[in-house]
DNA sequence: AAAAGCCCCTGGATGC
DNA sequence: TGCATCCAGGGGCTTT
């Protein structure tokens, strides 16, 4: 579920309020992806100096290193002056004096990792490769159309890899080339350049829009308050295998490209 | 270097 | 109802 409108939206929902926090205490739970990398009370006396994103993953700048946190697939964060009992799901736990964050993760695939720092080698090795933050203008046609020449996979597989432009996931690749009406079995070097600038306008506006709607909730994302997204009744073909299509009444298709589904319109999507 | 496959794990939906 | 099978939003690692 986590993609990047949902990871931001998760963000915004407790990063003020979690900003000047003093850690009181922490606990694991069940082995998420990864181990935390450092023993739980070394986290204890810490201060929470702000909450930053860089693609899917949210980074807790401490006064002493940051914690780098991943929802996966399944996971998503609560933060509130006081939580029920942990639950089996529960993997991981920070108590501060603004109140206790907790990760919920049922498939933990997620992961909380301690670095020292953004240069420390695990650090660089989860956020080094990553791409270019699409709501931000580092994300430009010129380095975005002279990447996906060099690519010769297809453009739905080169936007969910992460190295070219973070945060599109399974659901926003299939909408964004919905929305640039190309087909996403298309090879990413065969973009012209005025295609390749439809789809770099169309991934910022569904990510904004997505981001704004609080993301997209199938199943069980929420926020850290617990608000729902709402981008899923705004989707255009994600999901929507034969239904018709919201443009033209095509019946949507469904294919399978990297163990993935990708759904597309036949007729608006032709190549 | 790039691309394709595999795999981590659990739960929900579907089919028999 | 019970059980087996398939599928799911990510992404690092290994193999081609």
């Amino acid at each position: 579920m986590p993609e990047l409108p949902e990871v931001e939206a998760t963000r915004l929902s407790f990063a003020d309020r979690i900003a000047g926090a003093r850690i009181l205490s922490a606990a694991t739970g069940k082995a998420l992806r990864w181990p935390l990398g450092i023993a739980p009370a070394r986290l204890s006396g810490r201060t929470v100096r702000g909450v930053r994103r860089r693609g899917k993953y949210l980074l807790l700048d401490l006064d002493e290193g940051l914690l780098l946190i991943h929802l996966g697939m399944s996971g998503s964060l609560s933060f509130a002056a006081s939580l029920p009992p942990p639950g089996p799901h529960d993997h991981f736990e920070l108590v501060t004096t603004r109140g206790t964050l907790r990760l919920n993760d049922p498939r933990r695939f997620g992961a909380v990792v301690w670095v020292a720092g953004e240069e420390a080698p695990a650090a660089r090795k989860l956020l080094g490769g990553l791409g270019a933050e699409p709501l931000s203008a580092d994300f430009d046609l010129a380095s975005f159309h002279a990447a996906l020449k060099k690519r010769r996979a297809s453009i739905k597989q080169v936007l969910m890899a992460g190295d070219v432009v973070v945060g599109v996931g399974n659901i926003y690749a299939s909408e964004a080339l919905f929305l640039a009406g190309i087909r996403p079995t298309l090879s990413a070097a065969r973009l012209s350049r005025p295609r390749a600038e439809r789809l770099q306008a169309a991934i910022r506006d569904v990510l904004g829009r997505a981001l704004a709607a609080g993301g997209t909730t199938l199943r069980n994302y929420s926020n850290a308050v617990g608000e729902r997204g709402n981008f899923q009744f705004e989707a255009m073909v994600y999901g929507r295998e034969g239904q018709p299509c919201r443009v033209c009444g095509t019946p949507i298709r469904v294919i399978r490209q990297g163990q993935r589904a990708t759904y597309f319109c036949p007729n608006c999507q032709k190549n």
